[in-house]
RNA sequence: GGGCGGUUAGCUCAGCUGGCUAGAGCGCCUCGUUUACACCGAGGAGGCCGGGGGUUCGACUCCCUCACCGCCCACCA
């Protein structure tokens, strides 16, 4: 990099034109007027409107779709704020930048919204039609969806809405259909009767991923069968004895020597009648129960695979409703199963047939949208054949082509793929995606992207199409390339895909990420993105789940309406990469609200101060100027924090570049130079006034991706011409500005100050009870900046200008009131830690095995704290 | 049942590959109407880094183990 130099204004220019603005500035900063004209500025400017024939290296996201069922919450706005931050970032360091926006239409979780909606207003669907019930979804899905726009507007988020996609556009619908087609005509896509997680309440289908398990505690019903031809018995366990009406055998394990006899002969379903093989399978364990298992293929997955292996017949004893299918036996068809229970139960106990009972605890799944317990039911369904899809999945995992962040989430997609069923993608509702699948009179079938005049087989014109519709997670798979307008071979495909980034909660990782992986891999031949984020999930404030039916939700507006959306963004990505769940804090992002004040007043006492040219200690404008050591110092610091947030960003720990941000506007910055300098400032000097105007300039450069509102418009409130942020490069630290030594003087120069400082609340004596000497090593420069920062009158004679300043050097008498105490404190802080420092050196095994590095610094601090305590002794007095 | 994460100041959280006196914000105490900021400034109190073992010259950091909290995965009825 060329040679640094500070720019000295002419007086012609800095404060001509600005004064007005400058004096305009509230006492307070306002994040609502700014935020809302930025947001209009931005968007006029088409800032944020993708180039696909840009020269610029490309850098992409697909914003992870909000699902259209209600506005955004906390963890959609700490997920904006991250993505967003990428999306600034990378516009700075040169990139041509597509951040693409769109919304899910979550066919499920809406049709269940819309479902209680209508109950509430005591009607269902079914009464309203399907007609009038698809309107009611049209209305909705335009209305909640410009709500989450306009919601990731108000939070700045830098999104290229010309590229709005909807997954039940036109267009998108096209795409899910092409994909369904081309698994089809792979032949992974299969249609056949199989035992599937049923909610009797959706009357739908879904999938293993959609079950939520709940521990229950249940009854364990022991049931004893009769054997065919003899007075033996075979005792069976179950939790669900209502399924016995449609059971098909008994099986046991075939290395259980307490039933081996049995197997091959027969058992006698009570209440029932029907015949029942004992069978032998592995699957049974001996350890549970009685050892014997009562086989019912139609309501029980692992009964089912036993009845595959056994070729024992399906009974399918419950309606889609939930209630029994049992016409044989009318004492109990029809009724809900939870009734047949305790009728079932009860018969058996009349019988004789119930043996004992004893309280169970096992694991019930749940539909995770609407909460019904779900029932294993055999039903014909379409599933996607897993095995290629998981193997193409692993292996691009394997060979690096996809980095996780943090890193070992990347597990919980390879455990997942690896112990992969098939996908069951049909759901029997009435909002989705229609399965492209046609069925000719003949008994053909089909799947077309369009619907065909004929079958292709027959000719046959009388067609029915596929009723079911597909998980929407099928259409979720396909974000990242459907978005850019696949199938069709666009200009943004060509230049978009593979997209960069995709960040998202690790509760979706399976559900979406896994999936999108495999169909980007399987239809585009190649990753859908470089890197994921998982952010940390937000809870409420006292760690329960944040949402809106417990009370707990926290509605991102009235945040941002109070604080800024600056302020819940810097928090969000402070906190968004942390390992554990974070709990909403609002005192937290009350501080950034602080900081993004402290900025504000920070650059008004800058731009305030008249320019007075003839001041300058500088030779004049356009030479290089005379820098103060305060201004070498923050300079310094500068290039340091530079690279510290390039780190962190590029380390995916934006909590470091935040952190370190905060620290440095706040406390080293604020704090510190503009203390030491403001006197500069209000006198005109040009040297502080360009100093301090080069730190806000790349202070507002780097806080920007984080709090890109507040960062705007102190921007373009300093002098020059300033282009939006985004357009601006991103900071680059300059080597000739960093200084070690001045960092170290100065550092000792705060240690001073503080120690003045605390000596004089200690000693309580104020500044009227007593005076305070400073040594006569200081440089005039020294001195001057500690009497001003510590507030003292500076007696005796400033030395020799060569020295340099280090803490102890500066000899510091204390006010008469409280002396001893105060240095007795000091001296006994030094001792204990000098003791501590001795112990370790006479360690003979901490001498030869600690690097040596280690050892001389140890070394070194011995003998500084041994020549502090000697002039401490020596007490030197004025 | 398997896996992962967490347990650090009163509260919410940082602490990267083991090494200066373990940090921040809020809260608390004391002081301050200094012309950027009370959405402020200065000073301060407060932590056997969940328990126990181990490795190491040295452990908040690595290993083992226990406890509790959370999440993900899982076909023992």
């Amino acid at each position: 990099p060329q040679a640094w130099s500070l720019h000295l204004p002419s007086s012609d220019a800095g404060m001509n034109g600005k004064d007005d603005q400058t004096a305009g500035m509230a006492a307070a900063f306002d994040p609502p007027a700014v935020e809302s004209n930025w947001s209009r500025r931005w968007e006029e400017a088409r800032l944020f409107v993708a180039d696909p024939d840009s020269p610029k290296p490309k850098f992409s996201i697909a914003l992870p779709p909000p699902n259209v069922t209600g506005e955004l919450h906390m963890g959609h706005a700490t997920n904006g704020a991250i993505q967003d931050a990428w999306a600034r970032y990378r516009r700075m360091t040169g990139h041509e930048v597509l951040w693409l926006p769109g919304t899910d239409h979550a066919a499920i979780a809406t049709q269940n919204v819309l479902e209680k909606q209508l109950a509430r207003e005591g009607t269902t669907k079914e009464a309203l039609g399907r007609d009038a019930f698809d309107e009611l979804v049209v209305e909705w899905y335009s209305s909640v969806g410009a709500t989450i726009i306009a919601q990731l507007r108000v939070l700045g988020a830098s999104l290229d809405t010309t590229r709005l996609r909807f997954t039940m556009d036109a267009q998108y619908v096209r795409a899910v259909r092409t994909a369904f087609v081309g698994y089809y005509e792979k032949g992974w896509m299969y249609r056949g009767p199989r035992i599937v997680n049923w909610c009797p309440r959706c009357q739908s289908a879904i999938s293993d991923l959609e079950v939520d398990w709940q521990t229950h505690l249940d009854t364990l019903y022991f049931v004893r069968y009769p054997i065919e031809g003899g007075d033996e018995f075979v005792t069976i366990a179950t939790v669900r004895p209502e399924t016995m009406l449609a059971d098909s055998a008994v099986a046991v394990n075939p290395g259980d020597e307490r039933y081996r006899h049995l197997v091959g002969r027969h058992a006698i379903l009570p209440l029932v009648g029907r015949r029942l093989p004992i069978i032998a399978d592995e699957a049974v364990e001996t350890q549970f129960g009685t050892g014997a298992l009562k086989v019912t293929p139609g309501h029980d997955p692992l009964d089912y695979e036993i009845g595959e292996r056994h070729g024992l017949p399906i009974i399918n004893g419950m309606n889609p409703n939930g209630s029994m299918n049992v016409p044989d036996l009318p004492r109990y068809h029809g009724l809900p199963a939870a009734e047949v229970r305790n009728l079932v139960v009860a018969d058996l106990e009349r019988e004789g047939a119930l043996v004992r009972t004893e309280p169970y605890s096992h694991e019930v799944g749940h539909c995770d949208r609407c909460g019904t317990v779900l029932e294993p039911l055999v039903s014909e369904q379409w599933f996607l054949r897993m095995k290629e899809l998981a193997a193409m999945s692993i292996q691009a995992s394997e060979q690096g082509r996809i980095h996780w962040h943090p890193e070992r989430y990347e597990r919980t997609y390879l455990d997942w793929l690896r112990g992969i069923r098939d996908w069951c993608v049909s759901r029997q509702l009435w909002l989705g995606h229609r399965i492209p699948v046609f069925y000719c009179a003949n008994g053909h079938q089909f799947a077309a992207v369009d619907a065909p005049p004929a079958c292709p087989q027959c000719g046959a014109t009388e067609l029915r199409e596929e009723t079911d519709v597909l998980d929407t997670w099928f259409s979720s798979a396909l974000w990242p390339f459907a978005t850019l307008g696949w199938p069709e071979k666009t200009v943004d495909l060509a230049h978009f895909y593979p997209t960069d980034l995709n960040s998202t909660d690790r509760g979706i990782i399976n559900l979406w990420v896994t999936r999108m992986i495999f169909s980007g891999l399987f239809f585009m031949g190649d990753v859908p993105f470089r890197d994921v984020i998982i952010h940390a999930t937000i809870q409420a404030a006292d760690g329960r789940r944040m949402s809106k039916s417990l009370g707990t939700g926290v509605d991102p507006r009235d945040t941002i309406a109070r604080f800024g959306a600056d302020a819940l963004r810097a928090w969000a990505v402070a906190v968004g990469m942390s390992s554990q769940d974070v709990r909403y804090d609002e005192s937290r992002i009350k501080s950034f609200r602080g900081f993004a004040n402290k900025l504000w007043n920070a650059t008004r006492l800058v731009l305030s101060a008249a320019e007075r040219p003839e001041v300058s200690a500088g030779p004049g404008p356009g030479s290089p100027a005379k820098l103060d050591m305060a201004d070498r110092w923050i300079l310094s610091r500068l290039q340091a924090v530079t690279r510290q947030v390039t780190e962190g960003i590029e380390g995916y720990a934006m909590q470091r570049s935040v952190d370190a941000l905060y620290e440095f506007g706040w406390h080293e910055f604020c704090d510190w130079y503009l203390e030491a300098a403001k006197a500069r400032l209000r006198d005109g000097d040009p040297v502080a006034r360009a100093t301090a105007i080069q730190v806000l300039d790349t202070l507002f450069r780097l806080l920007h991706p984080v709090m890109p509102f507040i960062t705007e418009e102190l921007w373009h409130r300093l002098p020059g011409d300033r282009d939006f942020l985004v357009r601006v490069a991103w900071p680059q630290p300059v080597d000739a500005l960093t200084d070690s030594a001045v960092e170290a003087e100065f550092a000792a120069l705060i240690r001073l100050v503080e120690e003045i400082r605390a000596a004089r609340q200690a000693g309580r004596t104020g500044a009227a009870g007593g005076r305070l000497w400073v040594g006569e090593v200081m440089t005039p420069e020294t001195s001057r900046l500690v009497a001003g920062l510590a507030r003292v009158e500076m007696v005796g004679e400033a030395g020799s200008a060569a020295q340099p300043l280090a803490w102890g050097e500066a000899r510091l008498e204390l006010p008469a009131a409280a002396p001893a105490g105060v240095r007795s404190a000091e001296l006994g802080r030094l001792e204990a830690e000098l003791e501590k420092v001795e112990l370790k050196l006479g360690n003979a095994a901490f001498r030869e095995r600690a690097p040596a590095e280690i050892v001389a610094k140890e070394e070194g601090k011995a003998a500084e704290l041994r020549a502090a305590l000697g002039r401490i002794r020596e007490g030197r007095a004025p």
